[in-house]
DNA sequence: GTGAAAGCGCTAACAC
DNA sequence: GTGTTAGCGCTTTCAC
């Protein structure tokens, strides 16, 4: 790998002016600025992000932190931060922590010690020891979360209404004259997602239907759970439900399998909902009704206030909350089509 | 952030001694270790990578290039290589070419401006310039392919046999009792995965079945292709095939969503096979017969060689080709169950 | 067992 | 417009 030296000698200059026509800093004559970027070419020369990072404690790179590298609705998010991100200009650095609860924090300080520009963090849990030393770490860079936390003090935010978006699922299944509603909610201790549990006993009692503990259950975000969830409420809940919402469109599908395996169709004899609309719940069958998480748009609204926060660092923290949307399927609704239209490019 | 001048004054010592008690490059008196281990501690001190990186020229860290974040093979191929190098001390960098086109070197080179120690290559196209590129990179530090190249070179690379895999499935649906067998293809300029249509067309010459042109489809490995090879197939070709062998999974599904929108049964009306084996795949109504990549296998052998090339700089390449499996299910047996028996924790 | 000093590749004063 | 110099945080001779 040539480095800015050896541009430097062979364009006949100092690594000063090497450096200034690279980022444009001063004003270079242009017959010297050719001949660097001659001597550049032909030595396929490339600065060193690290050399770089050393000197500048930038890096040119947004880190973003995911629970799980399996979870589909983070391969999107990847792909439209990247986007969003390449166009400013910067690179996107992931890191999962594989749900590692014992030391969330260590790969935050690996993303901090590659000299990241600002951190996008999705998490399951939100401990709060993370959350303690995110909150520390927004004093030095743009620290955006893509979740919702109920935090006092002050943070950027991106994230759906997950209250009232569970509120909006379980009422469309009221509405479907279902009465024994079961909810698959994430874990108990972790406070990440927690409004959507509340989403769901209050669309619950507005309608003046029982929350049932039985029909309660704790997932972990992942298929199996919904699986077991479904498993739960089919065999063992004495009171059988005739719908189920799952905090996450995963452990919906999970639910969806256990039930296809006993035979049962959706949603005649069980309904099923979930939330976040990842690409494959319409793919199912039956399409899966979810509430629509505009993953696209958050990616670009995190990315935005990145980018917002480094060129103004003392600009305010915003938490900004995008609308979502319910999407109907057959899962939940009769007369949609088994098979859901996708719109092909 | 505590730098190493930092832990230095705080114990008392020499930024020397704390390096070596951070590395253990040099035996170091138990007492100032404690002293040492102690300021670390107060400090929350970590090492720079960056500063490392730039006097070491390594990063620990692995970098993985694919060609898109939104195809499960690599989210799944992410979770074992990180699992797997993580088990070394190593990290994973991601980075996806997104698929333009114009310059995947740009991103090989941000790889390597990043100090990484070793690159594993994904990629859908395996164009000359980049085979050029990392083949000289490759004299540099260890370069994995993850992908079956005709290379005349030597290189490492860790792959499935396509050949075989595909011939197996395609040789499937002629003992299923099918004659017109269609194919979507891989885009036919670049050169991975060409293996799979050479299999394809083996099987049906040694089972004396003609090679239809107008039952090949060109897919670009995204859902969308299959939808289309699908609907060309069975609105458009002279000749309807009775199966359709896909050369990856993603396109397989996207090929079953349109047969089913149609109202039309598989195996029944049409049967349909894929190849890769993504987790979706079972998940599918019916599910979907296809090659089992083990791919966390491929995953953890890229790692070793990778460690071990570390270890050895000089050592030789190594191709390995590791065995697939073929997976019959619904979707061309009629036999197997409408919803798949799934292993949940 | 320990420290001083050089230097990795780069940028940013500060001179000229 | 251009070069000299210092220094980012670390590891690594080379002394002692």
């Amino acid at each position: 790998m040539a480095t800015i030296k050896d541009v430097a000698k062979q364009a006949g200059v100092s690594v000063t002016t090497v450096s200034r026509v690279l980022n444009g800093t001063a004003p270079v004559n242009i017959k010297t600025k050719e001949k660097i970027m001659q001597a550049i070419d032909t030595l396929q020369y490339s600065p060193s992000i690290m050399a770089q990072g050393m000197r500048t404690k930038k890096s040119k790179t947004l880190g973003v932190l995911v629970p799980d590298y399996m979870n589909p609705f983070y391969h999107e998010l990847f792909k439209y931060i990247e986007d969003a991100v390449r166009q400013e200009g910067y690179h996107m650095l992931t890191i999962s922590t594989q749900e590692e609860v014992e030391d969330e924090n260590s790969y935050i300080t690996d993303l901090v010690n590659r000299n990241v520009d600002g951190i996008i963090v999705c998490s399951y849990k939100g401990e709060k020891e993370t959350i303690t030393y995110l909150l520390q770490l927004a004093k030095t860079m743009p620290v955006i979360f893509l979740d919702h936390f109920d935090i006092k003090q002050s943070i950027n935010a991106v994230f759906t209404d997950g209250y009232n978006g569970i509120k909006e699922v379980t009422k469309h299944m009221i509405d479907k004259g279902h009465k024994n509603i079961a909810f698959i909610r994430p874990p108990v201790r972790y406070q990440v997602a927690n409004d959507r549990y509340e989403g769901y006993k209050d669309a619950m009692q507005v309608a003046r239907l029982p929350v049932n503990e039985e029909l309660i259950y704790e997932g972990n975000y992942h298929i199996e759970s919904g699986y077991a969830a479904a498993k739960y409420f089919l065999t063992q809940a004495k009171v059988k439900p005739t719908a189920i919402v799952s905090a996450t469109d995963l452990m919906a599908i999970g639910a969806v399998n256990f039930i296809k395996s006993q035979g049962l169709s959706m949603p005649e004899d069980i309904a099923v909902a979930g939330y976040d609309d990842i690409y494959i719940s319409k793919l199912m069958t039956p399409p899966i009704t979810t509430y629509r998480q505009p993953i696209a748009q958050m990616a670009q609204t995190a990315v935005q206030i990145f980018i917002h926060k480094i060129n103004h660092p003392t600009a305010n923290n915003r938490q900004v909350m995008l609308a979502g949307h319910l999407m109907v399927r057959r899962s939940t609704d009769r007369d949609k089509p088994q098979v859901e239209k996708i719109v092909y490019k």
